[in-house]
DNA sequence: CGGGTGGTTGATGCGAGTCAAGCCACGTGG
DNA sequence: CCACGTGGCTTGACTCGCATCAACCACCCG
């Protein structure tokens, strides 16, 4: 049983496009997302805007705020998206009963921190041809891991949100979806993707 | 107070090169730094390795093994350090009398994370100048955080190690510090470094 | 039908990687 | 003491991947 099963929380639906948090906003809570996709978006004092994490179903969104009871970035919803609402003090009032709980949010947090820092170091010395394909496999398997199907799926980033989000142009992403169909690696029709052979990529990848 | 003080900890000192944890090693815990510079190394399966962090006096590391109760990375010293040991058994026992403990770690955990994200985000969307004079700015406002004199240090890592860090070559970091050089807003040698014109090195990299 | 949005594809130039040489400070041993 | 090697750093010449600029296409919606 899961951490946010636990809690009272309030459940939530937003449209494409719909912001679930704005960046600077005053809140210390949490989301788990139920289904959809959400973007994670850093804004700039110069007015640019970079995508620094998406979440997909059955992941959990915001915990930025956990330290700060400040939202540091802009949540957005690309697809439409059912969601919870967990507050911070909620989880803290638990876990001053039930320690697994407390546990089990440190664990969270913990697995984060170094997901992201395996996303610092994979990104940074690959070519954009590597990123892309890593890219493709991480949502495969993250889309597995929540029970889904990670062969086959709907990319909720447009190629604009991967650029941003890989740190090349879109044009690159263009290409190198291109490229990858090309090699038969994957299948791509705009949005929809399906995986031919992720060992070929996984070794691209490495 | 900080969480680490309310600790019964064990201390450690290492000589430069010497290793404080090895990635995989078994271990729930993590390390205040007390002195020196420690360098957080992630191993690649093809042998390649690349830096995904590095440490200074005041600040945490190994937290990556509350997730798994492994360590994910290799922890090296650059510099003879001292540093104090805290296992995560021992927060978790003390967070059961004090909540205040437990939302401290959270706190510092959630901080790691939008740390690493901006880190993500800033260094994504930079050319290799910017990135070096990000670097340069970082060290210096953790320097001030922790009480030491930001605007005059001693690298600890190597120009190879920031190279790894920051995703470029090293003989790209050393004509990016040597252009930063020329320009006149840091004075570079060898690893001594001092900041000149931090406000110009700010807008350099924003 | 026209306009807008998101995606693809092509031509060109620049930034940074690569390869290679040389410098400096260090230590070691003849 | 000097000869020599070694590791970390700098600097230069050449190459290449990706950004940039720009056209064009597919689709949707008013």
């Amino acid at each position: 049983m899961s951490l946010v099963d636990k809690l009272h929380v309030r459940q939530g639906t937003l449209a494409s496009g719909e912001v679930l948090f704005w960046s600077g906003q005053r809140s210390a809570a949490f989301y788990a997302l139920r289904s959809g996709c959400v973007k994670d978006v850093a804004m700039r004092p110069n007015g640019t805007e970079s995508i620094v994490h998406f979440s997909l179903p059955g992941e959990v969104l915001g915990l930025g705020s956990l330290a700060t009871s400040r939202a540091e970035t802009t949540a957005i919803a690309v697809q439409s998206a059912r969601y919870c609402r967990v507050p911070a003090a909620a989880v803290h009032k638990l876990a001053e009963k039930m320690p697994d709980v407390g546990r089990e949010l440190v664990r969270l947090l913990a697995t984060k921190v170094m997901a992201t820092q395996q996303l610092v170091a994979s990104v940074l010395d690959r070519d954009a041809l590597a990123r892309v394909a890593g890219c493709v496999l991480d949502i495969s398997s993250r889309m597995q891991r929540s029970g889904l199907d990670g062969s086959r799926f709907r990319l909720g980033l447009s190629r604009s949100d991967l650029a941003s989000y890989l740190g090349v142009t879109l044009e690159t992403v263009s290409r190198c979806l291109a490229e990858l169909h090309r090699r038969r690696l994957i299948e791509v029709h705009a949005k929809d993707l399906r995986l031919l052979r992720p060992a070929d990529l996984k070794q691209l990848f490495g």
